[in-house]
RNA sequence: AGGCACGUAGCUCAGGGGGAGAGCGCUACCCUGACACGGUAGAAGUCGCGAGUUCAAAUCUCGCCGUGCCUACCA
């Protein structure tokens, strides 16, 4: 195989393997610190090391390496910066589950040893979904590759922290929190998804402790009466006026506790009172610290009854949920039991049903740094896209609660916090403090909690170009130029991104962030494991390469909405590669010897056809443009495809095939002078296929690098890599608006003439006569001219070229602009299938000329409508109304000579 | 409960005040010297329903119906 060949099939596997490898040798994904060029610079979505690449990462990936690739080509010094996340407790539970296997578990190894074995872990495995995103041709700087965990972030994390504290932003204290009892650890607010469930609601009554009767209670978790402290009515039942400081005494635990008056309790619902269980509700927390209510709690840490609940101790909490109906039930003090839909909390991680529970966690106070991050999205300092999310951005925001960032797990940001055991002093500081500056003296016992995962996570914007130090990175990258990441990750990491960018940087983390879609089956469901629907990116990649994969992602990415995904898709876009490999092929074979200089055309020998598709090429690169430089990824790979497949192959490789072929009496290479040479000129052909396949190339190459850079590579006249060539510009000299009009008549009759073909049942190999009558002279020329394009396109014997008059004989006919097209069938022609569809080409028109008219007799239209609305619908009448009639006239011949035969 | 999307050809969707579009699928014919992962042609839609604004509505506004998602949750 030559330089400039390529095989028959085009083979992703080896060709991906081969150039991804070359990139990475070669530094082309290399940003410079310090450049000339304008800075460019993402920061990936840090997947999780536990993680494989799944559709999300893909598609997610895919998007940021277009916008890479393409500023790269457009000149602009970029940074991908690539890096993992540690994902504290999704990491921490795939290890214990390892240690499970092995019959162990993390307390036998002890914090230290169960810390080393995560590390050990993550050396084996956590680099696999990194490996996994070279598949997919990622152009990510790997060189400055970070993890959350790595020295540098970590120090970024506790000074972060120290400041924080010092500024009084974060605080630690007793409160209600989510608490996973599997994870055994807290959780914030947003790490709890609510799902609805069939439940009951338990009417219980807690008797009066003097005289008779009582107060019934409506409960969801009768478990956790065994802590009840008080009940609570609203101030303004009548039912209860005068009962304010009466006691109740509490079933099972035979505690007496008071009846106590709060506005929060809603009079209509339930029965009216509410049972009060500090430790273990929100909003019964909130009363009972207003009524100064002991706080008990009757489930412990582990999901087990403690020791408060009495004879119920050690139980499981859904079991005791049971024995208490039991009990209830024997006491005869369960009134009612009613089922009920509510919605229960469960850990993101787990799944396991969270438990709000009481404890002493940190907390970061959010408020003022919320507020500084919506001031910087109404400034648009950042802009989110598509804008709808920025109301929701803005409504979270604003109703943002504290965030509870610690969490009772071991792998993570240790808390730098430090407790004097002599004096009790608590100390917050980057490294152990030597003494107690309290009390001089004293051990010092470290917090053991560690951070949210998420904390790190929103500093690594800055904490991967290496903040606190005052870096060149920084100066150079920072702010980012786009964050491309999904909504559900908007609260979690986005939104405070956006806080701690601000805080610490004192600029947004990123200009624009980009929200995509998801990526679910073709059924519109979410993929998951459990479902069965998921389909592996890597499997996808082996089957169809990865350019059919990456150009599937973007073609499917329309704003807004998301994206189902088939592995049919996926193929049909295969196809579209294979096209591509096929045209390029085709064209090697005749420009293999090409030599090309750009300085030495001349514009005469440009035929229609060469003026024609330089001029859509023109339209194409603005289209491409335009929608990268607005991630309307779809658009850009559509418009993508439509050209490459049905204008450049479909239409301009067909016409110029003779050229290079060289036909009856000429041969290929002749130099045909003249001021347009009918079909073209072949060393102009030659020069004008070669550049459309190279710019095209070019503007392929974000979408598709991989196949993109193999036929470049193939393409005489280029040097190196693809990744260093220009990105196309556009220029409005190129747009050729007469080319695409003679183009249009010229495409218009041999579509006539192929219709007639197709519909009458011509088979392809018989070669028809062709006549065309116009009465517009010009049209006759140019068809004249171009008789030759006609001939082969229509597969005609002979074309006739003349003014309106007579019909031919036994013939079928097509209108197409001021063209009318007869096919001579002469003895083949079957009258009953012409009559059928110039009938039906007829009712068309009819339709069509119905509304226009309706239009041109409304005055009001054409008093108000603009006079070039007007003028348009009334050409369109006339040349729809010109047309009707030759299709009649041609009705009428064809019946007679029906009615003849 | 509130919010946000979406409802256009059999399927997946683009478009977004003046001519209903694409891909896949389907039908017919064709291995024509880049490609059968191909070519040519064709069939197919009251643009969810109802009102309003406008000379003109698939497109803008409102209401309704349906679907999906998000947020918040009163025991």
């Amino acid at each position: 195989m030559s330089a400039h060949e390529l095989p028959k099939g085009y083979e992703p596997e080896e060709v991906e393997k081969r150039w991804y490898a070359y990139w990475e040798t070669e530094g082309l994904f290399a940003a410079d610190d310090v450049s000339g060029k304008a800075p460019y610079s993402i920061v990936i979505p840090p997947p999780n090391v536990t993680g494989a690449l799944h559709m999300g990462h893909a598609h997610n990936n895919t998007l940021q390496d277009i916008l890479c690739r393409y500023h790269r080509m457009k000149g602009y010094n970029v940074l991908w910066m690539p890096g993992t996340d540690h994902a504290g407790i999704a990491t921490q539970n795939v290890v214990e589950k390892e240690l499970a296997k092995e019959g162990t578990d993390r307390h036998a190894l002890g914090r230290e040893g169960f810390i080393q074995r995560v590390w050990q872990w993550r050396e084996e495995y956590g680099g696999l979904i990194i490996r996994q995103l070279r598949r997919l041709g990622a152009s990510c700087d790997w060189e400055r590759e970070r993890f959350t965990m790595d020295e540098g972030l970590s120090k970024a994390v506790r000074t972060v922290f120290v400041a924080l504290h010092e500024q009084g932003l974060i605080y630690r204290g007793n409160y209600i929190i989510n608490w996973c009892p599997r994870c055994q650890t807290a959780l914030s607010d947003i790490e709890v998804d609510h799902e609805d469930h069939n439940g009951h609601l338990y009417h219980v009554r807690y008797p009066f402790e003097e005289g008779d009767g009582g107060i019934i209670v409506a409960t969801t978790r009768p478990e956790t009466m065994l802590g009840d402290t008080a009940v609570a009515v609203n101030p303004n039942d009548e039912r209860y006026q005068g009962r304010e400081g009466n006691t109740v005494i509490l079933p099972l635990m035979n505690r007496s506790i008071p009846i106590i008056f709060d506005e929060y309790v809603d009079m209509k619902f339930g029965t009216g009172a509410l049972k009060i269980t500090p430790a273990h509700d929100p909003h019964d927390f909130e009363i009972g610290r207003r009524h100064n209510l002991d706080s008990i709690k009757v489930i412990g840490g582990d999901g087990h009854m403690t020791e408060e609940a009495g004879r119920f101790q050690g139980k499981d909490r859904f079991e005791c949920r049971e024995e208490v109906i039991e009990a209830l039930k024997e006491e005869g003090l369960l009134e009612k039991v009613e089922p009920y839909q509510h919605s229960v909390g469960h850990c993101y991680r787990c799944r396991n049903t969270v438990e709000p529970y009481l404890s002493k966690q940190w907390f970061v106070k959010v408020k003022p740094l919320a507020e500084q991050a919506i001031a910087a999205v109404e400034r648009g300092d950042t802009r989110i896209i598509p804008d709808t999310w920025t109301k929701t951005y803005y409504e979270w925001m604003n109703n943002i609660k504290d965030w509870c960032i610690s969490r009772q797990i071991w792998w993570g940001h240790r808390i730098p916090a430090w407790t004097c055991e002599n004096c009790d002093e608590l100390l917050v500081a980057m490294e152990a403090p030597a003494k107690c500056p309290a009390c001089e003296g004293g051990t010092l016992a470290q917090e053991t909690d560690v951070l949210d995962t998420w904390f790190s996570s929103a500093l690594w914007p800055f904490s991967t170009m290496g903040w606190p130090e005052k870096t060149q990175t920084l100066e150079t990258f920072y702010p980012t130029s786009v964050l491309v990441t999904g909504f559900d990750i908007l609260f979690f990491w986005v939104a405070r991104m956006m806080m701690m960018g601000l805080h610490f940087m004192d600029d947004v983390p990123f200009r624009d962030v980009y929200i995509h879609a998801l990526v679910l089956d073709a059924e519109g469901k979410k993929m998951s494991k459990s479902k069965g629907n998921v389909i592996d990116p890597l499997f996808v990649i082996d089957q169809y390469g990865a350019d059919a994969f990456r150009f599937t992602l973007a073609a499917l990415a329309a704003q807004g909405r998301d994206i189902k995904l088939s592995e049919d898709r996926i193929e049909g876009y295969r196809h579209f590669i294979n096209k591509l490999w096929n045209a390029a092929r085709f064209a090697l074979m005749h420009v293999s010897d090409f030599e090309p200089d750009v300085s030495a055309q001349d514009v005469r020998h440009f035929s229609l056809a060469d003026r024609w598709i330089l001029s859509r090429l023109n339209t194409l690169t603005e289209t491409v443009t335009v929608g990268l430089d607005e991630y309307k990824f779809n658009d850009s790979a559509n418009a993508l495809y439509q050209f490459v497949w049905h204008e450049f192959c479909d239409w301009y490789l067909e016409i110029i095939k003779p050229v290079l072929y060289g036909r009856p009496g000429k041969t290929a290479g002749d130099d045909e002078s003249g001021e347009m040479p009918e079909v073209g000129h072949y060393e102009t052909t030659r020069f004008v296929l070669w550049s459309i396949l190279n710019q095209t190339l070019r503007l392929l190459h974000p979408f598709i690098p991989f196949v993109a850079e193999e036929i470049w590579e193939k393409l005489p006249g280029t040097e190196g890599s693809i990744m260093k060539a220009e990105f196309p510009a556009t220029s409005k000299e190129k747009h050729d608006p007469d080319a695409e009009r003679i183009m249009q008549v010229l495409m218009g009759v041999v579509s006539g003439v192929r219709n007639i073909r197709g519909e009458m049942n011509v088979p392809p190999s018989l070669l028809v006569e062709v006549t065309v009558q116009s009465g517009d002279k010009e049209v006759r020329e140019l068809i004249e001219q171009r008789r030759d394009t006609i001939v082969n396109l229509c597969k005609a014997k002979t074309l006739e070229v003349m003014p309106l008059g007579e019909r031919p004989r036994s013939c079928a006919t097509s209108v197409s602009g001021n063209a009318i097209m007869f096919v001579s069938l002469e003895g083949v022609i079957d009258f009953e299938l012409e009559l059928g569809r110039l009938n039906k080409e007829i009712n068309k028109i009819t339709k069509e000329l119905n509304g226009i008219d309706k239009k041109l007799n409304n005055e009001d239209f054409l008093e108000k409508a603009p006079q070039e609305v007007v003028e348009k619908v009334r050409e369109k009448g006339q040349k729809l109304t010109e047309k009707r009639s030759r299709l009649e006239e041609n009705l009428e011949k064809v019946s007679q000579a029906a009615g003849n035969a």
